[in-house]
DNA sequence: CGTGGAGTTGACTGGTATCAATCCTTGTGG
DNA sequence: CCACAAGGATTGATACCAGTCAACTCCACG
């Protein structure tokens, strides 16, 4: 009872998100780094909810959604990166989280078509949208699936939770290193990291929009963090060179 | 299909919640102040939460619930102020929400058991918890009602990301005079709110623990807008005295 | 080549945190 | 009824983290 689903694997196919070889064809359900629980019945993601529309592309620093948006179905990255962002009318932005491919635009979407959040492309980004599906359908065709979709949507609450604290409560480098070992987390599942290397398309900006601070002083904690030999950026490539220092960092 | 369900009046009996005459007994479902949908049947939350038991009585400054913790059931605070927190190993603490009379602790723990927060009384507080029931008999006996408190938790989680902007983009000044009118108008729902005062239970470190600042800067704060004719506390009343200027700081 | 996005660096400012002392309030027990 | 303790609020002095402004470099790209 303690599925959780944010990501749905085999909703479309794999070529980017699967080595060859792991034909697992079930729903693979993963939550914020804990135990992945791989007992929905294979397809039955697609027999509730049928395509609406086959992948859509949006360039790099474009808008998907807006606030206020209404939508006509349920959103699926399906590859490139992503970011929930709220704006302030003042300009300011804050990032509330990323979307790596595979990941429900968010998991509230299933239930309510009405968004709060703005999504923007950071990379190019390809999308396809699934039919939403009534309560009572979903839970006749497949409780789990049922049970897994809303305890995908308590996880990313919970997320969001763990981002106030660290927007409140912690120092810069802490929030980024934070950043960094949540994302080499998530993108362990998607079999994107390789040794103490992945790829991140996040600009500095980015990075500052998601911790709350500026640019400029990002600039600077991340040359620090080089300068330590904990963490490098090289040409849109992440390598923690420290892990223990990393980790020790975003502790407490 | 916009219900939004966090307080749930009709669980219990009103003496401090409701003025008397008031006797609309249906479900009041309220969210963030926005558009109250009263709409579900007189009685269904009772008809499908029975009472598992009665009230129970936490003092002020203690803990209700610790992370980690398993509900038994759907807690409902029914007299006082409480918190919901996130604690750090170091001892820093993130308010995430204040549970107001007639609140739900949280509006996941109708679909999920498990606490990643803890819950601490503000002033005395008094609890009622009722049984959680599966999702399939809630959604058979009172659909409106299962939509009704799947919208309250995406609400929820909205206010958090609402909380996450605040703590990473705006500055001191902007918290807390958000806090203020946020708090004003749950009150406000309550009738808890006459002319431009409120009862406002909370200490400065309350205050520094939601809006993510240390407690002497909040009172630094709080001088500069009493000084200022904007905000003033005393005796545990808060007076607004310029609500434009308070709606302006809070503003972008 | 230019142009614009991105990163780096330095000087300076300012907002908050930190430490410490005092005072006020409230509750408690003698 | 008083004394005392504990929690809370206020104030001042100082330090430091992070923001602001500005200049410069480095690219990728057309």
């Amino acid at each position: 009872m303690t599925l959780e689903a944010r990501r749905i694997d085999d909703l479309f196919p794999r070529e980017h998100l699967q080595p060859p070889g792991a034909e697992g064809r079930t729903v693979r359900i993963v939550a914020g780094g804990e135990a992945a629980v791989p007992d929905i019945p294979r397809g039955s993601w697609q027999r509730v909810f049928p395509l609406q529309h086959e992948r859509q592309l949006i360039r790099a620093r474009h808008s998907i959604y807006r606030a206020g948006d209404i939508l006509e179905g349920i959103p699926v990255v399906h590859s490139g990166w992503a970011a929930r962002i709220r704006r302030l009318s003042d300009g300011r932005r804050q990032i509330l989280s990323f979307i790596l491919p595979g990941d429900l635009v968010s998991a509230g979407a299933v239930f309510s078509d009405r968004l709060s959040f703005f999504v923007d492309a950071i990379t190019d980004v390809r999308t396809t949208v699934c039919k939403r599906v009534p309560l009572d359908e979903i839970l006749a065709q497949s409780p789990r699936l049922l049970h897994a979709l809303m305890a995908g949507c308590l996880a990313e609450k919970t997320e969001v939770e763990e981002l106030a604290t660290d927007l409140g409560r912690r120092r810069a480098e802490e929030r980024i290193a934070r950043l960094f070992l949540q994302l080499r987390t998530r993108l362990e599942v998607l079999g994107q990291v390789s040794g103490m290397s992945f790829d991140m398309p996040l600009r500095q900006q980015h990075i500052a929009d998601a911790t709350g601070m500026t640019v400029i002083h990002v600039g600077r904690v991340l040359g620090a963090l080089r300068n330590d030999g904990v963490v490098q950026i090289n040409g849109g490539v992440l390598t923690i060179a420290d892990l223990a220092a990393l980790q020790r960092l975003s502790d407490a």
